[in-house]
DNA sequence: AATCATGATTTGAA
DNA sequence: TTCAAATCATGATT
């Protein structure tokens, strides 16, 4: 206390400055801060900060800001764009078909997802780029009084964004779970396997064993096929795979579907005028003509007929054995 | 709960 | 890409 009367005109003076550090940006007090510019201390203060700041070595190393590129953050706005959350919205673009009628409810429902997260997205960019604004004013504010270089006040918007692409993240990563979530429980069609509805199966029977000889529809068949029955064409392939492959391997068994809906034809056709032929009702006859394995029957290679796979040859003898004499004693058993 | 039926997926060949 | 074949996983039946 001896004498000085600079402290005490410094310590008050100090004693704004803190208090300007304290108060935000929304006091408009700007008399004080004039008065703080052309304060006859000013300068001197502002270079014993300068001279501090630098002692303490407080001041940034530069260029050393390392952007770790978040192999993370990648993964998640891959898979939220793979998923059509976050890419251009999604139009027509069947995504993974193969599933039945509840499709319309799951894109419903990945839509809301897209539309919140959109709007999270948009109100934390909002919030960021507000911050951050008011953060660069306050500084450089504030810079009248104390040392801010602007490389200090790039720093620390860099910070800001940084945390607030940390909360980017997480928003990201919990949209990412509700879609696996959501996916898990309408896109899993393997998990959640509904069987067609009778009509629909009705209609595909009709068309196999209608086509029997060459149960392959062309792509306009399956198209039309899948429209009748309401549902994919995909699952229109699938089900003639399926059905191919397993009318093949138990064909005793299938033989009495084929009768069936041959029949059904023949009683349709005789309705509508009388010129399809019966032959669907005449045991003799039927080997020949219903079977669509004309391989089947013994004696003949029809390998020149370049009817391409469905075609039985080398196929399970047994069952020919079976069949042959299933078509005798019209009883037999696997 | 076994077992069968059936739609979907995977694998490998052409 | 399409297909056959094997396999998986769920629904329906028993």
């Amino acid at each position: 206390m001896v004498g000085t009367t600079t402290p005490n005109t410094l310590s008050e003076l100090l004693a704004e400055v803190m208090k300007i550090n304290e108060q935000t940006l929304d006091d408009n007090d700007n008399q004080k801060k004039q008065a703080l510019s052309c304060h006859p201390m000013r300068q001197a203060l502002f270079e014993v900060l300068v001279e501090t700041k630098e002692k303490t070595a407080l001041s940034i190393r530069s260029g050393v800001d390392e952007t770790p590129d978040d192999p993370q953050l990648m993964r998640l706005d891959n898979m939220l764009v793979a998923e059509g959350v976050a890419g251009p919205d999604k139009g027509g673009s069947l995504g993974s078909e193969a599933s039945g009628g509840d499709q319309a409810d799951y894109r419903q429902k990945l839509h809301q997802i897209r539309v919140v997260y959109n709007e999270e997205l948009r109100k934390y960019e909002d919030a960021c780029s507000e911050f951050t604004q008011h953060v660069r004013s306050l500084l450089k504010d504030q810079s009248i009084v104390r040392p801010i270089q602007m490389k200090e006040i790039e720093r620390m918007v860099y910070i800001i964004q940084k945390k607030f692409s940390g909360i980017q993240v997480q928003l990201k990563q919990s949209t990412c779970e509700a879609v696996m979530i959501l996916r898990s429980r309408f896109l899993d069609a393997r998990r959640k396997r509904r069987n067609f509805s009778k009509q629909a199966t009705e209609v595909l029977n009709e068309y196999f064993y209608s086509h029997l000889s060459n149960p392959y529809p062309s792509e306009e068949a399956k198209e039309d096929l899948a429209r009748q029955c309401n549902i994919t064409v995909s699952q229109v392939s699938n089900w003639f795979g399926n059905k191919r492959i397993r009318y093949k391997k138990n064909i005793a068994k299938a033989q009495e579907e084929a009768n069936m809906y041959a029949a059904k034809k023949a009683a349709h056709g005789a309705l509508g005028g009388m010129s399809a032929n019966p032959y669907g009702l005449l045991p003799g006859a039927s080997a020949s003509l219903l079977n669509p394995y004309p391989a089947m029957l013994p004696g003949q290679d029809l390998s020149h007929m370049a009817m391409p796979q469905f075609d039985l040859s080398a196929y399970n003898p047994q069952l020919m054995a079976q069949y042959q004499n299933s078509m005798e004693n019209a009883e037999q058993k696997p």
